[in-house]
DNA sequence: CGGATTTCTTAATCTGGTTCAATGTCCATG
DNA sequence: CATGGACATTGAACCAGATTAAGAAATCCG
């Protein structure tokens, strides 16, 4: 492995933590995958278009987002490394995606086109396990999202989001937290300063 | 089938919308539901509890809500005749579920453990393929829920929920419709008498 | 039927969070 | 080192939606 070169190993290990290959089938799903580097706010996807990959992580770190009607933008997930990140949605139903993803800092990751994942399906059937389990978590998380969107009060969904990523608090502006959190960055330093 | 019997049909119409089983198969599946009726209110899932089965429903209606700490109501998806619902969450993590399940009217259900269901898997197959799709839908609308509670105002997001269920507009009271778009039911009511 | 209970509406008041505008900070870059 | 651009902070005015309270309507059930 050169410089140059992308780390499969990341992916290797995630997908090993659910299910075991033989060393031909590994070959197989790395050779579907499609290294990219990225510049901080380069896009993957962009809404309107159809999502055909899923992007594994494997350094730096992804973001999704939504724009509303006003312009602003809705942060749906934080992918770092060792995370899928996509428009779930639009890759399964092949519609145009309601989303954006982009990099918040210069990233690297491996794609994944749905064609190739679903003759992946076919060829290594395993592998329908191990994307089954990580749709079962995005769902997991999401609906998590949802309830605490509903339930608790923005200085709640900061707390939460502290204890959820503490790794990224230091590592990207606090505009994208508070659009995650869904709250306007003047709130966010309000919330921030009640603390001290 | 005698008066008494819960109607099996509904199922295997919506499983063969998805995959294509042998009647051996489709004997197999049958014989791991366990039909169940429930009187309006009466609980399937409380919180505190591990989630164990999903549930089918076959007549009537469901919903699926959290409760936050000041006692009130959250409504993360309704389920009628048609629909599977569950806390997929505590299913999956085998943890003890944030949501409770019960009957918004008298209704009837097939209910499946999540241990049937992984044995399922390793039988027949192609249900991993329906089970992964109903997974992904339930991702699907889980996220655009999140977007559209994120970016919608409560009168967008009532303007929504009247296109996404047309049927259940009348069928259910509004108290839940408020409760599911996140609002109180006084504000619902404020809004409807603005359209007329 | 009739009384009880649940649901819906209306209106006054209150508040968490937004909006807007100004000021301050931190780098990067020429 | 000056300049510009992106990000953070602060404060004042403002608003969508919550809260509270009370009565009207619908529904349930003996």
């Amino acid at each position: 492995m050169t410089g140059q070169d992308i780390n499969t190993g990341l992916f290797l290990d995630n997908m090993r933590r659910h299910v075991r290959l033989s060393e031909g089938e590994d070959a197989i799903v790395l050779s579907k995958l499609r290294p990219v580097r990225l510049k901080r706010r380069e896009h993957l996807l962009k809404q309107g278009q159809v999502a055909r990959d899923l992007a594994f992580v494997v350094a730096g770190c992804l973001r999704a987002y939504a724009l509303d009607d006003n312009g602003f933008e809705h942060i749906l997930q934080f992918a770092p490394a060792g995370w899928w990140i996509s428009d779930m949605s639009s890759v399964i139903s092949r519609r145009d995606s309601l989303l954006n993803v982009d990099a918040i800092k210069p990233s690297e990751a491996l794609l994944l086109s749905r064609e190739d994942q679903l003759t992946l399906f076919d060829e290594v059937p395993k592998l329908e396990r191990y994307f089954r389990v990580l749709t079962e978590n995005g769902l997991v998380s999401s609906r998590m999202r949802l309830i605490e969107n509903l339930s608790l009060t923005a200085r709640q969904r900061y707390q939460r989001f502290c204890q959820t990523y503490p790794n990224l608090i230091n590592e990207i502006p606090q505009k994208y937290i508070a659009s995650f959190i869904g709250v306007t960055p003047e709130f966010l330093s309000k919330i921030r300063g009640e603390k001290l």
